[in-house]
DNA sequence: ACGCCCTTGTTTTTT
DNA sequence: ACAAGGGCGT
């Protein structure tokens, strides 16, 4: 039996043991809105749902992972049986089942960004677009307005009137690039992110018997961080929930910092119009900080404008200690007093992993890193760049997704671009070849790499067999004894570094039944999915550590123009979002707070003396204390 | 095809 | 200041 008296509060319990019906938790951060989720599953399953009925939607893979794990230790058995994960993830394992009724093949490609950027170029290649043309956006900003308006379910010609007029002229250009783009994914039988959601939404409308299939399958839904979610990711769990509305959401609208992705905090106002005769359902006790930490953050929020009000009342015990903002003359200084602070918690007993530094951008880190490198501090950082968007493992992964995918032409140009002799024209003339012949062994390739061409078409048909479909972890070793080792040897310096990470890959494809779940999954990880070496100091962007906490953080960069970030402060809205990061960052601690700012950063571009962010400004004096950092 | 040199934008955040 | 991407010559 579960304890649930003594594990929750009296409007947790609520929450975790409502009656049937759909349901939003509202709550301010540290509020146990997770853990409230967490118990709810448990308590499904303790009173006796099936639990492949459950449907659990979350921010990141980890977060599920994490969520399901603490329910298995709570109710033993069944949890694998549970569907949790991202939007995307959910989706991903419904489109690959029936990818065929909405005419996609079922062993289809899903495209990473920097794959849809690749697809793109040929697009602007075939209209005789230049990259730089003027009042043009170039690829990755063609993206983001594409994946805006998949996101909002908004037509292309509405979004580019409202949100980018100075590209108002192009608008037919646009369209037309919209199309050719989505006529390309289709002949590749590849999928970007934002199909991912926006074809399994649309199967869901258009097969009407499966809809009722998956909404019967699905009893219960639950979704956590709701307030960083897209109206389409809002009408995907919509069309799961609307028969049964057996659906919980739980979020915060004070964190949501997404909506640059077409995260809508709309999501969460009209629940109750969505789901007539909801219930609103309040935590208003904060388990995580100091009452010192969360005065400051909720000091921090209230100059917001746009939120509903919360009550937020600490329980934890008074600290005395206040939270400390620190001066630094220089980035260089605020990097020693971080790694000297670090070095005197280590001595008082805290563990380096119970430490993070939080910023608002990657290159905020550099010179922390360079300096915990420096003091021997052992760190762990989530960088921009994702494990599986290194090239040398998209390099073998092409091998992989053309083996189960001929149509994937990403894939075939990346292979062939790394034989000598084949550069961008070569490339589509053997491109344009092998659509026509179906088969490797009769394209007559450069005379530069004919003998490694023969060797790579009977690679390819190797692992293409069924057998090996099975076992991707022995097809990457194939590739590898086949032809990449010698290859990466041939062009990099960092050669063993690249195998090395290989040979990770090697072992993670071991637990994949297939080529296709295993691409699927890498595609999907995010970044702090895949940090399971818990070691060291969390250096992080705030972004990434939504939904974490850690006994000590530090934020850093606390500078008008990086924090709040130089762009967004053009607009309130704009502003107001970064509040809220500042809220989230501030929320991450438990026990000690440390707010670090440079009054000069050497850059090499743009302005060098700082300002201390306007948000510390809005904070009243006597929530935090004042420390002078001197030169490092 | 590939290397060299010059131009350009880059630093917001990510599934 | 510096990397990436395009233009140009080989
Ligand atoms: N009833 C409780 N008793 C003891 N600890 C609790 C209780 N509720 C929550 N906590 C603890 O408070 C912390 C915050 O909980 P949780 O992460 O679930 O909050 P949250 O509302 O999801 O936070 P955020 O929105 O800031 O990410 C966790 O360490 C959790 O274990």
């Amino acid at each position: 039996m579960i304890d649930y008296i003594h594990l929750l509060n009296e409007e947790q319990r609520a929450a975790v043991t409502a009656a049937p019906g759909p349901i939003l938790v509202v709550a301010g951060a540290g509020s146990g809105k997770t853990r409230a989720l967490t118990y709810r599953v448990a308590y499904l399953l303790d009173n006796g749902v099936d639990p492949s009925r459950i449907f659990l939607a979350t921010f990141t893979n980890k977060a599920a992972r994490q969520m399901l794990e603490r329910v298995s230790r709570l109710i033993p058995h069944g949890t694998e049986a549970i569907w949790g994960g991202t939007f995307h993830h959910l989706a991903h394992r419904l489109l690959r089942r029936h990818a065929s009724l909405v005419g996609y093949d079922p062993s289809f490609t899903i495209l990473d960004r920097s794959d849809s950027a690749e697809l793109l170029s040929d697009c602007y290649e075939e209209m005789k677009l230049s990259r730089s043309e003027l009042h043009f956006p170039r690829r990755e900003g063609a993206l983001e307005i594409f994946g805006l308006a998949a996101n909002r379910e908004v037509p292309l010609e509405a979004l580019i009137a409202e949100e980018f007029p100075h590209f108002a002229e192009q608008t037919d250009r646009l369209v037309e690039l919209a199309d050719l783009y989505r006529k390309r994914k289709r002949k590749a039988s590849a999928v970007d992110y934002d199909d991912l959601l926006s074809e399994t939404v649309r199967l869901l409308r258009e097969q009407p018997q499966l809809r009722e299939e998956y909404q019967d399958r699905f009893h219960h839904i639950l979704v956590d961080e709701y307030q960083d979610t897209s109206r389409l990711q809002a009408d995907f769990v919509h069309l799961l929930a609307s028969g049964h509305r057996q659906i919980m959401a739980v979020g915060d609208d004070a964190q949501s910092i997404y909506s640059w992705r077409g995260a809508d905090i709309r999501n969460m106002l009209t629940f109750p119009e969505r789901y007539p005769g909801s219930r609103l359902l309040y935590l208003r006790a904060n388990y995580r900080s100091t009452p010192e930490i969360l005065s400051l953050a909720n000091a921090a929020i209230a100059a917001n404008r746009f939120q509903f009000p919360k009550e937020l009342a600490p329980v934890r015990e008074s600290h005395r200690l206040k939270p400390a903002v620190v001066s630094c003359p220089t980035a260089n200084a605020q990097a020693s007093f971080v790694a000297s602070q670090l070095q005197e918690l280590w001595r008082e007993g805290i563990p380096w992993e119970e430490i993070a530094v939080l910023y608002r951008a990657h290159f905020h880190a550099l010179e922390i890193q360079l300096e915990l490198t420096r003091s021997r501090i052992p760190f762990e950082i989530t960088s921009g760049l994702r494990f599986f968007e290194q090239a040398h493992l998209k390099d073998v992964a092409a091998f992989l997704r053309l083996a189960v995918n001929p149509h994937d032409s990403v894939a075939f140009a990346r292979v062939v671009r790394m034989f000598p002799g084949v550069g961008e024209k070569t490339a589509d003339r053997l491109w344009e070849e092998f659509s026509r012949k179906a088969d490797l062994g009769s394209i007559v390739p450069p005379k530069s790499c004919a003998a490694a061409w023969k060797e790579w078409a009977s690679l390819q048909k190797e692992i293409a067999s069924p057998e090996l479909r099975r076992a991707p972890a022995a097809q990457i070793e194939k590739v590898i004894d086949a032809f990449y080792r010698s290859y990466v040897e041939s062009q990099h310096a960092d050669a063993a570094h690249r195998l090395e990470d290989l040979s990770q890959l090697v072992s993670f494809a071991a637990e994949f039944p297939d080529t296709e779940s295993l691409l699927g999954q890498l595609t999907l990880l995010t970044n702090t999915d895949r940090s399971q070496s818990r070691e060291g100091v969390h250096l992080s962007t705030i972004h990434q550590a939504k939904g974490l906490e850690w006994r000590v953080v530090f934020v850093i960069m606390l500078a008008d123009g990086l924090f709040p970030s130089g762009r967004s402060t053009e607009s309130l809205l704009g502003e107001e979002e970064e509040r809220r990061l500042f809220y989230v960052a501030t929320t991450r601690a438990r026990d000690r707070l440390f707010l670090v700012y440079p009054r000069y950063r050497a850059s090499h571009y743009g302005e060098n003396s700082l300002r201390p962010s306007r948000f510390l400004a809005e904070i009243p004096r006597e929530l935090y204390s004042d420390l002078r950092a001197s030169r490092g």
